[in-house]
DNA sequence: TTCTTTTTGTATCGATTAGTATAAAAAGCT
DNA sequence: AGCTTTTTATACTAATCGATACAAAAAGAA
């Protein structure tokens, strides 16, 4: 019995056994878009598997269980609807980091078919499962360290002011895309969370 | 059969019956930190009735049911340990309102005591009943509208610069509030918060 | 005491939860 | 064909969910 990578058939020539009927990676979408819409523990087994379009056994053998499904669809959430935070922190200016950050979560309320809000906020903040709420407060927390790094790297090339501390406007900035995650998640429209973005960055030291 | 308001004993001279062995307010408090602390559905009623020290039977009498039970908590919390809330939106300048709200939610994940972050933020954010999260979002479209209100006020009395936007200065400062219990349920510490609460307040306009 | 009223503790309800046992179905290989 | 392997679908498990039925217990009133 081999563990087979989610999201990729067997990489064998030949094939054995029957093969399934459905494709891993549209299963892991749907299931993300539950999950992100009614959180960890409101998204029941009958709401994913009929979502996904598959029966709990199949679930059980392509996923292994509810809690390593839901770490699959936080590593596919982050590599799709998440992928523009990495190619923020390649900008060049910090300035134009932060910038692209703030409107790049705003731009992610206007997406009529994806859930309000972000699934790493509202996924399992306030939740029974332990081991599920501390796997999304680790990736909570590497997105603050990536960009903390970021703007450590500004200072050092002397795109920050030498009065500011990267370490605690990185925590301000991520503050701000939680705050407008949640307030997406309470229906604000793309437009609010703009403006908003617009005032935050005024915060953003004069370099 | 009279449904008697939660809190407060029989207001009748003569009691009658056998008298309850516990405290409403007591037992309400306790329930408070276990939806703090688990969100609406991460909070079962064996956890409830654990912390409250009550039976299920004696819950459901004084208290109706869950979503009843959470609504009752949701208004003690508020006029509670969010009371500080109602005391910034008097002070006499905006700068004064807003700087009191920034950190007032700071100095709230300063009490060893009660859960990090804020019930009104996590309790609901994705759940599966949605009556019990329309009633936090309304609660939280409830303080937005209240410090709407007091900025547009302040506009009128020159409080503000003529190019500013109430409205938009008080969904940015409700955004920053939110971010905050988010990452105080992270485990930001309350020095942390202080400092992001010293940023965001470099955004707001000069007067 | 006896009656009435309310709370209490126990034991339970049906529904739903996450997770499986089992066997039929569907493919390739020989 | 016959064999092997894997996925499928159905049906089921034990546990837990929110919510109650029921009767004993505890008070005042008559």
């Amino acid at each position: 019995m081999i563990y087979l990578p989610i999201g990729m058939k067997s990489e064998a020539t030949t094939q054995l056994g029957r093969p399934r009927a459905f494709d891993p990676e549209a299963a892991l979408d749907r299931a993300m878009h539950v999950f992100w819409g009614k959180g960890y523990e409101g998204a029941s087994l009958s709401n994913l598997t009929r979502a996904m379009r598959i029966n709990r056994p199949s679930l059980y053998a392509a996923f292994g269980n509810k809690e390593q499904l839901f770490g699959k669809v936080l590593d596919r959430y982050i590599s799709g609807p998440l992928a523009w935070f990495g190619k923020a922190l390649a900008a060049p200016k910090a300035r134009d980091v932060v910038e692209e950050i703030f409107f790049g979560t705003a731009r992610m309320g206007e997406s009529p078919s994806a859930p309000a809000g972000c699934l790493i906020v509202q996924g399992t903040l306030a939740c029974g499962s332990a081991s599920a709420r501390k796997e999304v407060a680790a990736r909570r927390e590497a997105a603050e360290v990536a960009l903390r790094r970021r703007l450590q790297r500004a200072k050092r090339e002397g795109d920050l002011p030498k009065n500011a501390d990267p370490a605690e406007l990185a925590h301000y900035v991520m503050t701000v895309v939680r705050g407008m995650a949640v307030q997406s998640a309470g229906g604000a429209s793309r437009g609010q969370l703009r403006r908003v973005a617009q005032i935050a960055l005024r915060a953003w030291p004069k370099g």
